[in-house]
RNA sequence: GGCCCUAUAGUUCAACGGAUAGAACGGAAGUUUCCUAAACUUUAAAUUCAGGUUCGAUUCCUGGUGGGGCUACCA
């Protein structure tokens, strides 16, 4: 709003430097044909930003033309070089080391692109160019245990590729599936109904945190079950079996099948206290769906698209009555759809839970942001939805995460190594206020104020330290190292937002306008370097959608707050004294902050006006 | 056993087949009368091994070794 008033610049069109990658392509192939006499295609034309040691913006690799040249490397890169100079009034020079054209563009055309975007507020967002969504299923807890750490390296993955496909101009529908169902389940309940003594969530024990008290507690009473009836001469396997707590637990998830009142009853209500409890978790975290799945309201209509298979014999029922997908002519081996005793298995759900959501969307791509561990599992649900002639499987997209590892190893419930989500948070937001107090960043802020800015930071290290990894790769997670607020961190990144709303706030004390500076005011290699870097931000943001990958961004964002810090330590901006170049710095300074705020959002971490 | 993923400074992460492999933390040494020092500057430090393809390989291929995962009438 500062800058309003006072702006009058040339409104944005997709100007020309907006392509100048495009640009260069096209014309080196032009050059090619001109010089060589030979048409190449432009997908062997490789153009890339020019390495710091060197001077230029762009470069082009001439080595792939030499063959076609048949000269030195450098006398071919002098050749396009000379060409290009010549008829592209943009260059202002070019310098050739080895087979490297390097390409300088003109300072104006830099200046005119940083009048081009100051006003653009969507700046590097696409426009919308879908019609039928694209349904991003993640998180996808279950009822028997609270959120750990994996669930947050989901959700916030999830989260975040929903956004950055919305900034490429995709519809997006976010969907949570729940499993609410399963012998798992049972346990919870029937240690609850044995042990619990009616007891019921309070506010230091949320709804998830008791149901996983209770799970816990059936999985130490059985072993204890199993361990006496071993003593008693049982093997283990059959003392696993007829361990009377297992039984009962049996016994209650064919009642719940069948529908018995009270056991459903009771089953909702532990149900909606997880619920609760998941939801504050989701809050904290800032995440959301626009609709949320439950395997009890699925797996029915998976059951009924296995009969469908059957009928249509590309299912086989064996003697003992379970059904069977045969996948060994693809490579893979037999898989069980349906148990002898008819009930569902995961994948029985899986299937039906597939055709609702294509039933319920027609999307153009079902993406499950689900673990690397689940390769398999999803190779398998592709074929088998095919066999059954659903092509739209073809559409199903595993995006496939690794795990977060421990410095003692994988996370495991019943060893008790598992990282609780809320627990993580908390001591995040705690260590973000004990260093954020030490360090007076509180100051001239109410409480309120200052809680919100703590778990701003708290959660900002914690997204960002997740979020910068490549979603493939797995990743090492230590409680005790990486909460980290120096270096290449989110609080990095937020402070240097802080510090560009600071100087805003100074210029309207000092009352400092903008004025309108021309084409050819001069700038420095700092500021063309953020220019360059601000000129990227729409090709980062669609190829981050294209690879699902928040950790371009992440990448991106570090790189141009680094950038801009040392720009800042070595120039002054509302000090300076020429009012162009101040200005320009103003606008400069301007624009970087929102593209933090912008590429920011697409973590889902929040910046603050002070820090 | 079979299948899949992975290997980069002490540590955690980067690098469409392109130049001298980048950062951060940690280590060493510096910068506050100057727009916020959660910042900035300097410095030491790495591609698991053996082959192959290529003008060029951390990247692609083959093999060895190390790490992880899957291979349930669990989810």
């Amino acid at each position: 709003m500062f800058f309003e008033k006072n702006h009058n610049f040339v409104p944005c069109k997709v100007s020309k430097q907006m392509m100048m990658e495009d640009l260069l392509i096209d014309y080196t192939v032009k050059a090619i044909e001109v010089i060589y006499k030979q048409v190449i295609s432009k997908d062997t034309v490789a153009i890339q930003r020019t390495r710091k040691d060197f001077e230029g913006d762009f470069t082009l690799v001439v080595f792939p033309f030499t063959k076609i040249s048949r000269k030195s490397p450098e006398q071919t890169a002098e050749d396009i070089g000379h060409y290009l100079k010549s008829i592209l009034k943009e260059i202002y020079s070019y310098n050739v080391v080895k087979g490297f054209l390097n390409i300088s563009i003109k300072h104006r055309v830099w200046v005119q692109f940083l009048k081009d975007i100051s006003t653009k507020e969507d700046y590097g967002y696409a426009t919308n160019n879908s019609t039928s969504p694209i349904v991003i299923e993640y998180s996808s807890p279950n009822t028997n245990k609270p959120l750990h750490l994996g669930h947050i390296r989901n959700n916030l993955l999830g989260w975040s590729i929903a956004e950055i496909l919305k900034a490429n101009g995709k519809k997006v529908v976010k969907v949570n599936l729940v499993n609410d169902r399963g012998i798992h389940i049972c346990k919870s309940m029937l240690a609850w109904q044995l042990f619990g003594n009616e007891e019921e969530p309070t506010e230091n024990l949320k709804g998830d945190k008791l149901v996983g008290k209770y799970y816990v507690a059936f999985d130490k009473a059985y072993k204890e079950e199993i361990k006496s009836l071993i003593n008693k001469g049982l093997t283990e396997e059959e003392a696993a079996k007829k361990a009377p707590l297992i039984i009962k637990a049996q016994e209650l998830l064919l009642k719940w099948e069948a529908g018995d009142a009270e056991t459903i009853a009771l089953w909702k209500k532990m149900n909606n206290w997880v619920y609760a409890g998941f939801d504050l978790t989701y809050k904290k975290l800032g995440i959301d769906f626009d609709k949320t799945y439950y395997e009890s309201e699925t797996y029915l209509l998976g059951k009924k698209l296995v009969e469908e298979g059957l009928k249509n014999k590309v299912y086989a029922k064996k003697e003992d009555g379970s059904v069977w997908a045969d996948l060994t002519t693809d490579g893979l081996d037999e898989k069980l759809l349906l148990r002898s005793d008819g009930t569902s298995v995961y994948m029985t759900q899986d299937i039906g839970t597939a055709q609702l959501r294509y039933d319920d969307y027609q999307a153009e791509k079902l993406i499950y942001v689900v673990g690397n561990e689940q390769n398999y599992h999803f190779d398998v649900l592709k074929l088998v939805l095919k066999k059954l002639g659903r092509e739209w499987a073809n559409n199903i997209f595993h995006l496939s995460y690794g795990m977060v590892e421990l410095p003692e190893g994988k996370m495991k419930s019943r060893e008790g190594t598992v990282v609780d989500a809320d627990d993580l948070i908390k001591e995040m937001i705690d260590v973000a206020k004990k260093k954020g107090e030490e360090l007076g960043k509180a100051e001239g802020l109410n409480n309120e104020e200052s809680e919100l800015l703590f778990k701003q930071i708290g959660l900002a290290a914690l997204k960002y330290f997740i979020l910068k990894v490549d979603p493939k790769k797995n990743m090492m997670f230590n409680p005790e190292e990486s909460i980290d607020f120096n270096g290449n961190t989110g609080p990095f990144i937020q402070y240097t937002y802080a510090r560009i709303q600071s100087i805003f706030r100074k210029a309207k004390e000092n009352n400092i306008h903008l004025v309108e500076f021309p084409n050819d005011t001069a700038i420095n290699d700092k500021e063309k370097e953020i220019l360059l870097l601000l000129y990227e931000y729409p090709k980062i943001i669609k190829e981050a959608g294209e690879t699902y990958s928040p950790a371009l961004i992440a990448n991106y964002v570090y790189e141009l707050a680094k950038e801009y810090n040392q720009f800042y330590h070595d120039h002054p901006i509302i000090k300076e004294e020429f009012g162009n170049v101040r200005s320009l710095r103003l606008v400069l300074s301007e624009k970087t902050g929102k593209v933090i705020k912008s590429a920011m959002h697409l973590l889902g971490i929040e910046v603050p006006e002070q820090m």
